[in-house]
DNA sequence: GCAGCACTGGACCGATCAGTCTAGTCCCCC
DNA sequence: GGGGGACTAGACTGATCGGTCCAGTGCTGC
């Protein structure tokens, strides 16, 4: 029963998130998330009550998730802040070109246009920070100082989500890939 | 006569223009349009025979000379690089303030979540493409090799669309404004 | 002053939207 | 074995979607 409601709600969490992220929050009906996830109408009010926005966060906040357990897999055998960020940056690449080459950042397109709501702009904003937060308590275990850090994180960040949009521009994954150099020059990527 | 029609038509394309920043392609009715805008209904598809999606596109062009004028206005009487990209840093950040600090990068957020239609993606890898080799012409002009101008407008492109995001989220111009220092270090504006 | 044209105004259309509701199924616990 | 809650299934609703259509309006050349 409760292993197969989380099926059901996963299922759904997964499919949404996918579509959101090819067409923002307005341009996925909910009858398409439930045909493509084979779920039934009633299912999807019973899970989220408060319906489409419900999911959208919901999946939100599954894609925040996913991709902190991204930055850490990133950093976990990393030398360097460099080191890290290189993997991290060959990771979303790869993540970049399985979902074809034309997603948005996860949860900047589920939310980015979503209603004129509050907790749409919350939840974004909670994704970003916990990001670069991640990001930057991994530099200071490799010593970087707090502030450095911290600033740091957010270039990766900053530069992470410009490289998108032009990876989108292009259908290149490979935008990604160079970040770490145009980041941090061009020695050995393990500096 | 062709100056009325030009009127609505420029009132049609500005409207759109804001409202599709705001809210994305699909969040946005072709009826707020019409309302926000007092043009009925059968102006726009006088105007623009294809309805919506033939507004959405011309508003994306609209918006990318828009977008052009600004790069050049911001390097028009700039120094070097640096002075021509701080200038620009602070145009968009005036630019981001006076929209409501909530609008996302005026051509993506109207093409990014628009129909899978090829156009839309066509449309959006020209403003961005447009946009990279403006900036580096005027990188040119001012002593860079043509190679490192380039490096550097792609990188300025990348800076600006990254931080316009965490602007966002922090609902702040601020990040916009420091996008200078961050990319260029701490030395003064104007190098 | 009227014929022709560019443009406006808005009623109207089928499709699709998000969301509701209830009947039914399944499985656990007693 | 049957009562009850979790969950499924999908018909149904009113609102709104983008788009069509045409009568009306006012200017322009004749």
């Amino acid at each position: 029963m409760t292993r197969m409601s989380e099926t059901t709600r996963e299922k759904l969490l997964r499919t949404a998130a996918v579509l959101f992220r090819q067409k923002g929050y307005h341009g996925v009906g909910v009858s398409e998330i439930l045909s493509a996830s084979g779920v039934p109408k009633g299912s999807l009010y019973h899970h989220f009550p408060d319906g489409k926005q419900d999911l959208a966060l919901s999946a939100a906040d599954w894609t925040k998730e996913g991709m902190l357990n991204l930055v850490d897999e990133s950093f976990a055998g990393a030398t360097s802040f460099r080191d890290g960020a290189t993997t991290l940056c060959h990771k979303i690449a790869k993540y970049f070109d399985i979902s074809g080459k034309w997603d948005g950042c996860p949860v900047s397109s589920i939310l980015n246009d979503g209603p004129g709501n509050q907790m749409f702009r919350a939840k974004i904003s909670e994704a970003l920070e916990s990001w670069i937060a991640r990001i930057a308590s991994h530099g200071e275990r490799l010593g970087e100082p707090a502030d450095t850090a911290r600033t740091k994180a957010e270039m990766l960040m900053i530069g992470i989500q410009g490289t998108w949009a032009l990876a989108r521009a292009r259908a290149s994954s490979d935008e990604l890939r160079q970040l770490p150099t145009r980041l941090y020059g061009c020695e050995s990527v393990t500096e």
